[in-house]
DNA sequence: CTCCGAACTGAGACCGGTCTCACACTACAT
DNA sequence: ATGTAGTGTGAGACCGGTCTCAGTTCGGAG
């Protein structure tokens, strides 16, 4: 019987060793489960171990070993339904293959995913799965490819950088949402996206400083001209994000303008809850005044009066992708740096109407 | 001009020692930035530390000096918008103190929950927040009190145990907004949570494994009996969580029973998104022929027609709350254990009405 | 001019694991 | 009997940091 005293001094493999009777590295053979051992002595050890209920330190199990069983996770915000489902369906797939993981929110800025970098790194994570927040500045993200460290980029690919990416077809999903817009009989066409822009008009792409939502721009660019609709760019809204406030002024005023657009695409579904809110505080109908499409099936979006078309993105299955990539990396295999796109799907539903004659004019 | 060749082994203190010419205790105190150390070396060694990138590890670190800088979290379903906040909230109050943060996801089962503590404590954590999953199996809790790891239930208390708790006056909100209910006139209401139950009947209070959704009946139950109806336990329905169509099946069932509530109050605002979807399949009109109550204030409660009245939880200030006292901890306050009740707030939205006559009856 | 203490530095132990190596000891073929 | 392969074990180096402790150097006080 022996008492339970709370050890303040946690147990070690050599007070089990001397517990047991053997030397330590027969004590840590057992525990590690690595060498060969005697089974009348693997017994005792491991009867010791319970009696002093030893816990190994994986901390110390790493830095002999050097991997850490653990991959980092860097997303923009975890508050984000996107990421969110993004994160359970990584940390669930990591699970399954024994390895752990950190995670680590950029708030969407930079400096903030440089030093959440810097961490997990320092941590000595295994692999790495970001999404970038700003496709301008990838010095820290070439350090990690330079050192050898399985990186997968997530949702934004990033040109020239020799990291696995899973991604959606942004653009072509935009040109086809954006199509059915114009099919609809809409010719003033907006796009809202949650970039910061100082100030916050529509310049040109090199504005556009996360990939995907660039790719998404050009789809929604290229569809318009396709449909001959000239100076598509004014209908380009770089909302913000930052403090909520500013992004919900921007949509109003974008609401509220002289021409206001008659159907509008969403880059995000953050953007697009503003905007049905927007819309509603204004007295816009949806569909009569206003046609939305927004990306990402989120929850809200089959709810609504009417129900929001979106371009559902199979989140779920980028996180497994992406986790598993990593981990097949991180096992050994070196292929060249893979792209996975995954297909986006449109689900219809009531938000897309005809414009008003009104307002179709000009 | 050092040739930027990729280690393929990390560099370590020693490394920049040899570069620097001064031992490795010297280069160690300033790369650590502990001890005293002249200008002149100081700069040396940083310099040495640059040119060959020097990354610190913190694993090693951690192992010599006990800390690892770290706090675990063990949650539910980060996929759970509750859950999703309340992690970006001890997040960013983490790295506010300068720690960082292990997720791990139970998926509300005890025996991942379990193993989840067990990877966090053999990772050294500083501390953890948990929200345990099941009251009735605590032993593992147990062990990290009595090894004297800090530890904050969060939203979830379990009585007998000695660690902090933050949660909300769950049963207070469930009984005011139960009270609500039945000053619009209703007589046969529900309780809907996700929890599991075999067979899934209602058949006691010991049935409710978590303590938050024991407390909140516990107010229903009460604000019923305090109206004078009978055979309030009729109206708990344990709709299931593991595979959604069960759950969804049970709603359906519900509302189609021969006698079905004329309102409800909803345990999460998942179990609420099924109610609202299933009365909308079953062509229940809201508040006509049904009225509706959540918990929390999930984001689409406000753009449905009607929106849902919820309890609104300040989850952000709960994670916000359990950090801090985590961390107070953590750095060596040891007052007696701390249970911090956040108030809710009763959002009224369109959800409630009265409810019609020929169903009144009886 | 000596002595004392403060400031700096290096040697080496230590944290808690892993892992290499040498040394039994057995067992079986020669 | 000897060779030899194989198994189990212990001693101790190692991983990459921290930290104690014993010098060394230098300035200023006595």
């Amino acid at each position: 019987m022996d008492r339970k005293t709370s050890p303040p001094r946690p147990v070690t493999v050599a007070d089990v060793a001397r517990r047991a009777e053997v030397s330590k590295a027969t004590a840590a053979r057992v525990l590690g489960g690595y060498g060969p051992v005697s089974e009348e002595v693997k017994l005792r050890v491991q009867a010791a171990a319970k009696a002093l209920d030893y816990r190994p330190n994986e901390l110390a199990r790493s830095v002999s070993t050097g991997k850490s069983g653990t991959i980092g996770i860097v997303v923009g915000d975890i508050e984000n339904a996107f990421f969110g489902i993004a994160v359970r369906s990584i940390s669930d797939t990591a699970h399954r293959h024994g390895f752990n993981v950190i995670l680590a929110n950029s708030g969407e800025e930079v400096e903030a995913e440089k030093a959440a970098l810097k961490v997990l790194v320092g941590k000595r994570v295994d692999g790495l799965i970001v999404t970038p927040a700003d496709n301008r500045t990838i010095a820290h993200l070439r350090d990690i490819v330079r050192s050898r460290r399985p990186l997968v980029l997530f949702d934004r690919p990033i040109e020239g950088l020799a990291a696995d990416v899973v991604a959606t077809d942004d653009r072509d999903a935009a040109f086809a949402a954006t199509m059915r817009l114009v099919a609809a009989g809409h010719r003033r066409l907006a796009y809202v996206t949650a970039l910061n822009a100082e100030p916050p008009v529509f310049t040109g792409m090199e504005q556009l400083y996360t990939s995907s939502v660039k790719a998404r721009v050009d789809g929604f660019l290229a569809a318009c001209r396709a449909a001959g609709i000239d100076g598509p760019e004014r209908g380009i809204c770089l909302a913000g994000s930052a403090p909520a406030g500013q992004q919900r002024a921007s949509i109003e005023r974008l609401l509220s303008g002289e021409t206001p657009p008659t159907a509008i695409l969403a880059s995000d579904s953050l953007v697009a809850f503003e905007i049905f809110k927007a819309a509603r505080t204004l007295g816009r109908g949806i569909p009569d005044d206003l046609s939305l499409v927004s990306f990402y099936d989120a929850e809200w979006t089959s709810v609504t009066t009417p129900p929001i078309s979106v371009i559902d993105q199979p989140v779920y299955d980028m996180g497994t992708q992406a986790a598993e990539l990593l981990i097949a990396r991180i096992n050994g295999a070196s292929p060249p740096a893979r792209h996975c796109v995954l297909p986006t799907r449109f689900i219809e539903r009531g938000s897309i109407g005809a414009p008003r004659r009104m307002m179709a004019a000009i």
